[in-house]
Parts: C-alpha cells; structure tokens; sequence
DNA sequence: AGCAACAATTGGGAATCTTAATCGTGATCG
DNA sequence: CGATCACGATTAAGATTCCCAATTGTTGCT
C-alpha cells in the first residue's frame, strides 16, 4: 500500500502550474533540488514521467495531464479538511461579487471548498460589471468582488495581472482594409475600455459590431467568425485563437484583477472566504 | 500550510473503523505505539481530539465524526490515483453481482472508485437473490458476485462474518403467546434460510406475515411494527432496532458473506474490480 | 567560446518516523 | 483485596527519510 505525503502533489500541481522547477520551489518555499526530488520520487511511484523536459520548457506529460485534475482535487479535499477543523465553526451569509468578463474556471471550485471547509457558510455569489460591483460595494450589498481595478488601496488585494489579447474564431482572417469588426460587452466593461483606448490610440478604423451584456453572446459572435473581442490572456475558451501581433491589431496592457472587501470590515465568515479565494487564485499559491 | 501524510489519514480511519487502536496497528502493519502517535499528531494539527478515550472502548468524537466522511473521501481519490497510474490503462467491461439482502452502503464508493481509478473499466451491478447469482456466475452472465455462500472454496474470497440478528422497529414488543410474526426475502434468501433453520429448531410458533422479493416492502412491514425480520448486523437502517436475546428469540449463526469469481478467468478489469472491492470490503483493509 | 538559465545529482546534517519496552489505569476474577 | 489482563500513552534510541547548499550537466543564446 502506498501512501502519498500531500507535499508531492502540492509540488506536482505547483510544477505544472508554473512550468518551472525553480520558480515553483520559490513558491513552496524550498529549494529547487527538494521540488526535482519529488517530483522524481512521484514519477517513480506511478511508473511515469509527470513532465517532459526540454532545453528550456517543461511541460506536463501525458500522464501528468491525467494526474493533474485528480491531484487538485485531492489538494482540495485535503486542505478544506484541515481548514474547517481548524477554524472552528466560522457561519454567516457571504456575497461575493465577480466581473462577469473574468473567466470562472475557479467558480465551481471556490463553491466545492467553500462548502467542504466551511459548511456554515452560505456563500451568494453576483455577476456583475465591475463598476456595477464598486457600487455594490459601496452599499455593502457585496462583501467581496473580483473585479478589474487598475490602482491598488487598502481595501483591495492583487489577484493576478493577465495580458489583455485579442481573440477570434480559428478560421478568421484579418483584412486590414475594412474597419476591424468588434463584439464588446456594454460601456462599463474594464477589458473594452482598454481596448477602445488602444483602437483609438491606434487610429485605425473599427466597428462595433456587437455590443451586449451576455458574455456567450459575445461568444457565439467571435465563433461566427464575423467579430473578433478582447480577453484576458489564459480565459480563452476552447476552438478561440489568439491574434497575434503582425496582424497589426494595437498591443493590449495587463489587466489587474484585483479582490476589494468592503471597506467596513469582513465578517468571520467573509474573512475566510476572501482566504478560499486567495488560495485558489492568489499569486503565491497554487 | 500544513501537509498531512495520508498514513495520519489512513490510521485514523482504520481506529474508526476498529475502534481499537492495536487492531488497528496490526491492519497497518505498523505498532500500536506508531498508531497511537499518528492520531496524536493528527489531533494536534486539527486542535481537537479525534477520540473518547474510555478505558476499554475507543470511539469517534464529535470532531472526529466530522473528519472520517471526508477522510474516507480523501483517501479514496488518493487511491484512485495511485491505481490509476500503476494499471496502465485497464479496460473492458465487468458485471457485478450483489445479493439483494446485502446492505449496500459501499456501493456508491465503488463506483466512484471503479470510475476515477479505471476510466475504461465500464462497472454493471446486477441485484438479485444469492442463487440466482451463482446461476449467472455458472453461465458466465456475470464475473463477479457478492453472496451469502456457507462454504469456502478456491473461486471465493470471504470478505466478512457478521452475525444475522432480528430487527424490529423500535416500538415493537415481543408476545411470546402468539405465533411470532416474521417478514421474510422470498424463497432462496440466504439470510431467511437461516432464520427458518434456527426458527424450526427452536420449535416456537411463526407465521410468515410476508414474504416479498423487495427490501423496501419489508422495512415498511417492519417499520409499522407488525413484523420482525432478519438482517446482518451492522446494514440495520436507522430507527430500527435489533431484538436482544432475551425477548425468547433463538439465537442466528453468523452468515458468510463471499466475493465469488467466474471460474474461467477474470478479465484484467474484472481482477481490478475484485481488488477494488476487496480494499473497501475485505478483512485486511479498511 | 563564453554565458545564462535551469534541472539533476550528491553528500551530509537535521528532522521525522518507528519501534520495543515500560508505564498507568481501569476491568475482571478468584 | 490483590493479581492479572487489556489497552492506550509515553519514552528513548535507532533507522529512515528529508532537505538544502553546492556542484554538475545540458541547452540555447550572444
């Protein structure tokens, strides 16, 4: 029987979300040799390499791609045990705010946890623009929102800082000729704003083709291949490509996803949500 | 952030389950001194004990109550993965056969197992009456059968002996004066063979108030408390209770509960399938 | 060639795990 | 009662494992 200590998969998951040896062991807070040891010492217990190691890549095997989600879910399962046994019995309603244009992989695994390591908690969550959430904000009727907000404070934590990119179906093709066809979500959108302001910058000639509030809409229309949109760097979803950069759209900024907590102060409850949220997505964890 | 090791896990389910700490041990291979530091350790990084200690009994807290679905859960994904991994890539189709009057709370986890470990395994379950059962093992309907089977023989594996007890609902009172009123598996249950044999050698008067081929039919019999019936110990359901000996009722054998395979050979899956088995039923595990 | 980036390896010291032996405490029995 | 038993806690020492700093090896870049 074999039984594996939770800090080879930690180091698995971290490998394989960084793509790097060294950075994840930063992350874990060891040495580089202690992260390649693991790994080893995981890849011979399977019988498998977990990643296949170029000059200066390092990229998940195919039977790392097998391991990942399970491992993840079992990092999960493992750190909501220990979470709710050691927070006590933390209750209460929590709202949670998030753009509606920042892509929620995380979503299903946020509630999973939220609700293994915290069953008291009655997590809420809203779709919403960000300027809709600063509102809600504001009125306290949300404790917590994901939101693109370009300047820090004290009341706001950096999530992650993706690359805004331009984005169409496979097929399209650009025609520099005509005014580039645009679907964007409705004024108030963070991502359209920049991009309106790079277009303009830019100087050459655009449409908005669409203009909605419904992110699938949005898709369906990009996928049409009649429109291309903007988003945030590793929120693509599936059959969407990248446009690069000699198609001569203008260079997109970074975004900022930030997470900003009401400024009255969290809950018990609200406060270990916000730490939920920090793990899953905070830049010094996983 | 705190890694547990799964053998704290491991050790902590097995306690549960043998609510003894040296049986334990010994199902661990490991010693009792060993068992007894890992629960401490646990209990340590949980901040709360996991364990009553009574001086000749050893059961769950209320934390610990808490953790051992969610352990149990962990160690499961943790096990489908390690199997997953170390079986290649297993695939085919096994039919399982399980007695009818066998509680099946193991069921789910199974599946669950079966499903993450061996994706290309496909699992059917097939309930029916041990009799029938050995019928579709002789004609090679099914390769694998849980069943009540007496004797012991080199296509079976006992998984476990618990003893046959009567149950009643909890309101039910024992007239000794009238024939007692029993609620029976129709002809061909293992478990209602028994009772008549220790019934007739007891020589009391019974009538068969019921005799039915569904399980749930007899828990209603039961539960309106017209009628007693015989289960295994440790599968009564709640608001049941077992009849102690001293209402007058004679005393059942211990039944025999056998993972029996197809004597032509398992499958690579169906071996899989039995091991699965085996690690969530069999003595030796948990 | 020289350099930079990065993972693998190595050796030894530190931390941890395991165990046999022992102890303490109730229960049981003569 | 006192002896004994069952069982978990504890302890101390030995075995194992883990981890890190330093080094090596490989590859791509200039």
């Amino acid at each position: 029987m074999i039984d594996l200590d939770m800090r080879l998969l930690r180091s698995f998951v971290s490998v394989a979300a960084e793509r790097n040896f060294s950075r994840a062991a930063e992350r874990l807070n060891c040495s580089q040799a202690t992260v390649s040891l693991r790994i080893k010492s995981l890849e011979e217990t399977f019988g498998h390499p977990l990643f296949n190691r170029g000059y200066h890549l390092v990229e998940l095997s195919a039977a790392g791609k097998e391991v990942l989600p399970q491992a993840q879910l079992i990092l999960d399962h493992h750190d909501a045990l220990i979470d709710k046994m050691r927070s006590g019995n933390v209750a209460g309603t929590v709202n949670l705010g998030i753009a509606e244009d920042y892509g929620e992989p995380f979503l299903s695994r946020l509630m999973r946890v939220v609700d293994s390591s915290f069953p008291g908690i009655e997590l809420n969550v809203i779709c919403q623009m960000s300027i809709r959430l600063q509102k809600l904000l504001e009125s306290r009727k949300v404790d917590l929102a994901i939101v693109t907000l370009p300047n820090q404070n004290d009341h706001s934590t950096l999530l992650s800082r993706p690359k805004l990119v331009w984005v169409s179906s496979r097929d399209y093709v650009v025609d520099r000729k005509k005014p580039w066809p645009m679907a964007f979500y409705a004024e108030g959108c963070a991502f359209r704003a920049e991009a309106v302001a790079a277009l303009t910058e830019h100087g050459h000639a655009y449409r908005e083709v669409l203009t909605t509030a419904s992110g699938e809409v949005i898709k369906s229309a990009v996928s049409s291949g009649t429109a291309i949109t903007v988003m945030a760097e590793g929120t693509i979803p599936p059959g969407f490509s990248v446009l690069p950069a000699k198609t001569g759209l203008p260079d997109l900024p970074h975004s900022c996803i930030q997470l900003v907590e009401r400024e009255d102060g969290l809950s018990k409850a609200a406060q270990q949500v916000k730490a939920s949220i920090m793990k899953l997505l905070g830049p010094a964890y996983m």
